[in-house]
DNA sequence: TTGGTCATGTAATTCGTTACATGATTGA
DNA sequence: TCAATCATGTAACGAATTACATGACCAA
């Protein structure tokens, strides 16, 4: 159901058209959220007919720009105050390290090699992303605040990995 | 497409029925990898069809005992092997990090400090889980493994609250 | 004039959740 | 005997992915 508050939170800092947003998911949200094109539109439609957004202009090549509504900011309020978030659940990282035990010792910590590398290169390209961050507004704020945690996920999953591999006997 | 191989890393450890596997999902792969009873019942009817697992036996109540096939062995190890995992994504909690801008600071520090309350369930829930494992097959010392990944996930979003709270204006 | 980007939409399929539906066995 | 647990299955719906399909605009 989240979908529908990524694109609202989106619009709630500026209107934007389907194709603005997808370009915005692909970046920013990429790692906390991703959408396909496909499912970005159909939400869209569905969210301008519930009233939530509204079609605020048109431009060429058919262009609509969409603008969060009173109810529409509503609603985003509603769901960060009043819900609970879900745990994060399904991590396939994870499910892989469970069934590692069918594999012999040295193929158990090639995965883990790959997990440390896996955690040294996200690490890192957020590292580089914190740079281009600029600006004050609400979103880089925030937006910084998010990557902070990226930061800090991947080097603690990256001290996990090295410290599980020294774990698994010869 | 991951729950297959879900039922197949529990099925190589030894044979199960739907019921015993159900179990399973909702302990020690449930903050992993969250099944429901319908989707396990679906999708081994489906592995069987395929010829990645087989029915090994037959019991009261119309118990069926699924064991896996030398396929579905093989199967699990090119999964674990050959194929990359993939990035974790879809984080309910980040995203509303994102999104706090809309509201108050006052309930943007609230809202993390229900995550640093999350967080310190989550570590607690999981020491106390800690406890209770045993044994040292395989599935004990990786799925300690992966234990440990959620102690230091817990400990890790805790102090990343912590942090981003202090951020945050009056 | 043509290739790249902007721009939107739909169809098919798979995966996941919730709910419904049924019934056998067992231990207190 | 009756409640709890064991045990399986299907239907309906919603969410996500992949692929298909189309076309306008703009700059070199």
């Amino acid at each position: 159901m989240s979908l529908k508050h990524a694109l609202l939170g989106l619009l709630s800092e500026r209107p934007a058209s389907g194709y603005d947003l997808l370009k915005r998911f692909e970046t920013s949200l990429a790692n906390v959220w991703p959408a396909t094109q496909s499912q970005i539109y159909t939400e869209l439609t569905k969210l301008a007919g519930t009233g939530l957004i509204t079609v605020s202009a048109e431009g060429p090549r058919g262009r609509k720009e969409y603008a969060l509504t009173g109810e529409g900011l509503s609603e985003l309020r509603y769901w960060l105050t009043e819900t609970k978030p879900q745990r994060n659940t399904r991590s396939d990282v994870l499910l892989r390290v469970f069934f590692l035990g069918v594999l012999t010792p040295e193929q158990a910590r090639e995965y883990l090699a790959e997990l440390i590398e896996m955690s040294e290169q996200g690490y890192e390209h957020l590292r580089r992303l914190a740079e281009t961050v600029d600006g004050d507004d609400s979103l880089a704020v925030y937006g910084r605040i998010a990557l902070e945690y990226g930061l800090r996920f991947n080097a603690m999953r990256r001290e996990w990995a090295e410290w599980a591999a020294g774990r698994i006997g010869q």
